[in-house]
RNA sequence: GGUCCCGUAGCUCAGGUGGUCAGAGCGCGCGGCUGAUAACCGCGAGGUCGGAGGUUCAAGUCCUCCCGGGACCA
């Protein structure tokens, strides 16, 4: 009988699906933001404009969970902006030159293997049909080296153009990636640093530069990576452990009747020992062996000496550290040639014996000594690690080394400190030794000759520091530390690689002196060639059609150049954006935002920060925000080996980019962030519970037309109003503090504060109150300014479920996208303080009774749902005013059947609180068969009143407010 | 080796300048509902705030050291 009552009820309904399905149903929102334009339409739009400059990842592979975690980032601060009515720019870069992709592209064997898997995985036709064209061209250019060898311009041609092919082809997957993530920008309008408008840009700011003398050649010892062939810069050096031979020598005096000893870990650059350095304010002990030699070292590491060495002896003298300037030492390996004793206060006595052999050809420390005392900067090692032939010329003693690498080399200069009779002892040692940060191999200190960037050249570093503490806001505060350092230790900038895959430095070589040098003109001639479309122009052009009439060597006047064919450091190429994209395609200078990982402080902030302000003389962004890693759930990061690594792709495949975005959110991404199966878990739950917050709103709105003026609303709905102003407002103030997971966590204890209270007490009115009485519309209207305003505010996070529950939306006059909708301030009206005070408190009360109802339920068995039940209260104090005031609502803010206040609360179950003397009981009466709430008087298997109006279409809220037991 | 950051319930996170600061949500356990139902509601149990010292009348909150993790730099 009961049964059919329900079809006179108002029951929720929707097609809005309970199941997200989003691996399916997303990259159906995807396709609809591109076919409208979306993007395109907000990057139109008249507005005020709003700048997020993307750092370009590097195009060699799929995208890892930390490019996900950065890309979300920056579209949450995109999404939110144009919501919010910004005109917004948000241009996708990619990095594409340099070693990694160069290096692929010679490696042609594994690179052909990876091609071939790529295509068996879930990638588009488009990029599928891009491999074999690569894979040929790769064949192509590794014939073509086998044949004719690296420095043929040709083959480096060849090169560039399967690194060019290769890169592309990476672009597109990651493309796809990051559109699959969501991301909303305009697909067609991206920047790749190989793109011949911005190469030729590039090429004309190192023209600039050089013309303002920024540039300057240099020949000093850099980091240079075997495997590489090229000098690294700091950015590509990593420091691992490695283990090195230590070696103990004498070095004879040639002034004095003893010896000095000396310790090195690298045998290999006594081949280029110049000097010894003694420290200025150091002891120095002569100490007398068993053999009748006498040997000088450090009196602080006396002890040491006689452990490590096994010295028996006895010190017969002492001098000052000082005191050595000057003297002249026979060179370690040759007799025929003298090294001088020198000054350095970088000498220490904590390893060695404190006194160090110095080559300043192969050390940072020795180059800047060396320079003091005019020392030769010799280096006689090429690019390969092998010594060249001035290693066996410096001498008419030579150890014929030349072709050997510095291992054996190293080993021939052990085995002439034996013949010399000066060596000492050969151990081993481990320590921490810069690495090719990717090859993982260690690296040399060679002298070359490159170009450099001069970081004090009209104050450059100065301005950078003032610009970085003045003029810049950094997302979280304490990265002004890091940047600051990294711009204030870094040394200048090497520019120069001797690599083929990048872009040019279009250096001119006199042939007649040899002189090296950058002519302004010809880089700007040739940028009009790149720009026209021949990246690879100084390659196949004639160096006639760039210099200008009758150029004429500066130093000696001679007449016969030829072209220099290094590239510049790939750090330039991205650090340059800010001009070559920002300025280059008129899209504003500087960027609102710049937004990576806290590994480009010394990066890509760094480097755009030297161009940008050399450039345009002041920093190229006003805010830089960073993220920390991305770890796995135990806190360690993520590596191949230890088989913890998440895939992005994997995780939106199985759980949706909307989820994998949820949980971008729900974490403190300016520290390093974990990701793993329980955390993945507890955001799909989060997302469950929002999804079915949305479509219990829209089931409650299937016939909402109108919004009722707030004063004709019910309190308790203007409750909801306020409340959802005062959230709404905390959660625009997070958006624009970029707190991203306190805006989640607010808007989800929000959703679940909702759930558990605002709609269940809202259940009685909407499903059994005359469909278009006061009652129900006061509800529905405070539900769909929530829906709204919720969808709203969760759409910069999820924006394929926003958008799916924005299409279903009973909003008048919405734009065809949540994307394209405004954001805009709740009326002020409907804050209500005093209200919000006030539901407090009967929150508050709901709380101290609750455990009755449950001992109720639970213990005594006496009811099953809350609607059962019934509640007396002698309230304390001034609450019973409040209870009075609210009276005929009281059921449906507890939730149950009936609320009566009393001076002598009766009940089966009783609790002595705060606000009020509580008991509680089965509720009395009857049942009505169609709302189940208890009435007192209503006789049995009848219909309550209140139902009885209903049934009847009419609006019984006048009685309700008068008389509580209508409601 | 140096510098910096982090370490609060199983998970994700709150806890300005030291004094109800031991919290939230989820998860978990127990119960209800079956008119949001592969939903929804209620109640409850979980933490010596990484460890050890110290400063203080009083310390997740300040200092030192140690342990674990991460980053940066040499």
């Amino acid at each position: 009988m009961a049964k059919d009552y329900k079809d006179t009820l108002n029951m929720p309904r929707t097609d809005f699906p309970m199941r997200g399905r989003l691996p399916k149903r997303e990259p159906l929102f995807q396709r609809k933001w591109e076919e409208k334009g979306v993007f395109k339409r907000l990057k139109e739009r008249e507005a005020p404009l709003f700048i997020l400059h993307d750092g370009p990842p590097y195009s060699n592979g799929h995208i890892h969970i930390g490019h996900a975690l950065n890309k979300a980032l920056k579209d949450f601060v995109v999404r939110y902006k144009a919501l919010r009515g910004y005109r917004v720019s948000f241009v996708l870069g990619w990095d594409n030159h340099g070693m990694p992709i160069e290096k692929a592209v010679l490696d042609s064997k594994k690179t052909l293997k990876r091609l071939k898997n790529l295509l068996k995985e879930k990638v588009s036709d488009e990029v599928k049909g891009m491999v074999e064209d690569v894979v040929s061209s790769i064949d192509e250019a590794i014939k073509a080296k086998e044949e004719r060898g690296f420095e043929d311009p040709e083959v480096k041609r060849l090169i560039r153009e399967a690194s060019r092919k290769y890169a592309a082809l990476w672009v597109e997957v990651q493309k796809e990636e990051f559109k699959r993530l969501g991301v909303l920008t305009d697909w067609e309008d991206i920047y790749l640093t190989m793109d011949p408008e911005i190469e030729a840009k590039e090429t004309e700011v190192l023209a600039k530069f050089t013309e303002e003398g920024y540039i300057y050649r240099g020949y000093m010892p850099l980091p240079w990576s075997r495997e590489s062939q090229s000098a690294l810069a700091m950015a590509e050096i990593e420091y691992y452990e490695k283990e090195s031979p230590s070696l103990w020598f004498l070095a004879k005096s040639l002034d004095n009747d003893y010896y000095i000893l000396v310790w090195t870990t690298t045998p290999w650059t006594l081949f280029g020992n110049r000097a010894f350095a003694f420290s200025p304010g150091m002891e120095y002990v002569l100490f007398r062996l068993p053999d009748g030699r006498t040997v000088v070292f450090s009196a602080e590491a006396l002890d040491r000496i006689r452990e490590t060495l096994g010295w028996e002896g006895e010190v017969v003298g002492r001098k000052k550290g000082t005191e050595f300037e000057g003297e002249k030492f026979q060179h370690p390996l040759f007799k025929d040639r003298v090294s001088p004793g020198i000054l350095a206060d970088f000498v220490s006595a904590e390893e060695g014996s404190g006194i160090v052999h110095i080559a300043p050809g192969h050390g940072k420390e020795d180059y800047e000594i060396g320079k003091v005392y005019g020392l030769e900067v010799f280096s006689p090692v090429d690019e390969r690690g092998n010594f060249t032939k001035e290693a066996d010329e410096q001498t008419a003693h030579p150890l014929n080394v030349v072709g050997l690498s510095i291992e054996e080399g190293g080993k021939r200069a052990i085995e002439r400190l034996k013949e010399l009779g000066t060596f000492v002892k050969l151990g081993k040692i481990r320590h921490s030794y810069p690495h090719d940060w990717r090859y993982k191999k260690p690296l040399i200190f060679r002298a070359t000759s490159q170009w450099f960037l001069s970081l004090d050249h009209k104050d450059l570093r100065e301005r950078a520091l003032k610009a970085i503490l003045n003029d810049v806001k950094w997302h979280p505060p304490e990265s002004i530390n890091r940047i600051y350092a990294s711009v204030k230790e870094r040394p200048d900038w090497v520019l120069s690689r001797q690599r083929a895959w990048g872009v040019f430095i279009p250096a001119v070589k006199c042939e007649d002196c040899g002189w090296e040098t950058l002519v302004p003109e010809v880089m700007h001639r040739l940028a009009e060639d790149i720009r026209a479309g021949n990246s690879d122009a100084w390659l196949t052009e004639p160096l006639d059609r760039y210099l200008p009439e009758g150029f004429k060597c500066e130093k000696c006047g001679g007449t016969r150049f030829s072209k220099r064919y290094d590239i510049l450091d790939v750090w330039f190429d991205s650090g340059s954006t800010c001009i070559t994209v920002l300025k280059g395609r008129n899209i504003g200078y500087p960027a609102d935002v710049y937004l990576e990982g806290w590994d480009q402080h010394r990066g890509w902030f760094n480097a755009s920060l030297m161009v940008g302000m050399a450039y345009e003389g002041k920093a190229p962004y006003r805010t830089v925000i960073t993220h920390g890693f991305v770890l796995d759930e135990e806190g360690r990061a993520m590596s191949k080996s230890l088989g913890n690594v998440v895939s992005p792709n994997e995780v939106i495949d199985k759980y949706g980019a909307d989820v994998l975005r949820l949980w971008v959110a729900s974490v403190e991404y300016t520290q390093d962030v974990r990701i793993g199966e329980e955390i993945l878990k507890r955001v799909v739950d989060a997302y469950r519970k929002i999804r079915n917050t949305f479509r219990y709103l829209l089931s409650n709105l299937y016939d909402f037309t109108d919004p009722l003026p707030l004063e004709e609303m019910l309190p308790s709905d203007r409750w909801a109003l306020s409340r959802l102003y005062g959230v709404m407002e905390e959660a625009k103030r997070l958006y624009e503090a970029y707190e991203f997971n306190r805006l989640y966590r607010l808007l989800y204890n929000y959703v679940v504060e909702l759930s558990s209270f605002y709609f269940e007490s809202l259940k009685d009115r909407l499903y059994t109150w005359a469909p278009q009485g006061r009652g129900r519309r006061s509800a529905q209207t405070a539900l769909y300014y929530i829906l709204q305003q919720l969808l709203l505010a969760f759409s910069p996070i999820i924006p394929h479920t926003t958008e799916e529950a924005w299409e279903y939306a009973p909003i008048k006059d919405k734009p065809e996208s949540i994307a394209l909708a405004l954001w805009e301030d709740l009326p002020k009206e409907f804050k209500d303080e005093a209200l919000e005070r006030d539901f407090a408190l009967l929150l508050n009360m709901r709380e101290e009774v609750y455990p009755a109802l449950e001992v109720l339920r639970r213990d005594r068995k006496l009811i099953g749902q809350n609607l059962d039940a019934r509640i007396e209260v002698k309230p304390k104090g001034e609450y019973g005013r409040l209870l009075e005031r609210y009276l005929p609502y009281l059921k449906e803010i507890f939730g149950v059947s009936q609320f009566v206040i009393s001076g002598e609360p009766t009940g089966d179950e009783k609790v002595d609180g705060e606000y009020g003397l509580w008991a509680v009981s089965h509720a009395k009466g009857n049942k009505c068969p169609r709302c189940w709430m208890w009435w007192e008087d209503l006789p049995e298997g009848e219909v309550c009143p209140k139902c009885a109006a209903a049934l009847k279409g009419e609006d019984h809220l006048q009685r309700v407010e008068t008389d509580a037991d209508m409601l």
